[in-house]
DNA sequence: CACAAATCATTTGTACTCAAACTAATTCGT
DNA sequence: ACGAATTAGTTTGAGTACAAATGATTTGTG
């Protein structure tokens, strides 16, 4: 219709509409994945955590997937009322909760061709690899310029220490280190 | 389960943590927004885009920053509760609302840095030109990628809407404690 | 040992986001 | 002209997201 989008906008104001397209897209999807196996995407991403991790406390949770914790209290809840995870206290220190997947959570994620990841997948894997790794570099550039000022290191390498996809179970026990 | 996620290629996981990332950032950002100046980033893009467009309805509206309608009508109550904008019924057509900024929110506007775009602006200027194309095309062919699930999903929407529905009448509060 | 500080999970409060249901006003069909 | 489809905005309900305050529990210090 009009040329509102086609206009040689600076970059910064289409970068910015474009998230906010994403995110919308995102969402779109949680809902699909609602509609049809009745999950959302937050609460799979944090059941596929618990099985690639198994159980762990509810902060290492919150940063295992990037969430607050606050956050992952409520995806906890609902993940609890469909009985796909449990909470037990540690017996050691009784403030911490352990969560783990249950059989019915695991049996789940493993039936799940998780829509979402695998429509992504599917979809990338058409463009040349070259291109992949383009996006990726692209988005991770914006991270750093988004979180240049206020993320701490901490949390950065805590979510590179993830990033690297080796499971480096030894350097992620800083977040509660035997003092 | 141990290693499976440590040799698959890692784009679309990546990709899918990005996300999550700036969908975070730009949190982070909107409650560092609301804390020094007392409003939100999609209210700000809001105030903007009245500001550009001039008066419109709110159908307009939400096509223009790319929103559902019944999202908008939220942020258009809250601002208009600080008296930045102003409903008033459109004349001819009394089903429409003309939704206008007002003296105050104009001021604020021409008067804030507006600093996400601000600092994205900056932090982009950075870079050589050629990656900030990059960028934009990443985001754009991502938007693309996630934009043909979007036509699934309408479609798996449409007839789904059928709905299941079973309406359960939570209580009206979400405040309401399991005690 | 007792009291303070730190830590962990949860609750509370606000905002954002969507689909679906609802209300009001317009337009179309017969 | 009167009712049926259509359109615009709003409301409702569920889920996500965060900070700040709160409640338990452990740890540290005198």
């Amino acid at each position: 219709m009009n040329e509102t989008t086609s206009v040689k906008s600076p970059y910064e104001v289409r970068i910015l509409r474009d998230i906010r397209r994403i995110i919308r897209a995102v969402s779109i999807h949680s809902k699909m994945l609602k509609s049809t196996q009745d999950i959302t995407t937050p609460q799979l991403v944090t059941l596929v955590a618990l099985c690639n991790e198994g159980p762990m406390s509810l902060k290492a949770l919150a940063q295992a997937i990037d969430l607050s914790p606050s956050t992952v209290v409520g995806i906890i809840d609902r993940l609890e009322a469909k009985c796909m995870v449990q909470r037990s206290r540690d017996a050691g220190d009784r403030r911490q909760i352990q969560i783990s997947i249950t059989a019915q959570g695991l049996a789940f994620v493993e039936q799940s061709p998780n829509p979402l990841q695998t429509r992504l997948a599917n979809e990338l894997s058409k463009l040349p690899e070259l291109e992949q790794a383009t996006i990726a570099l692209s988005l991770e550039r914006l991270v750093q310029l988004f979180g240049a000022d206020r993320i701490d290191a901490s949390a950065i390498l805590a979510i590179d220490a993830i990033d690297t996809g080796v499971k480096d179970d030894h350097a992620k026990s800083h977040t509660s280190p035997p003092s």
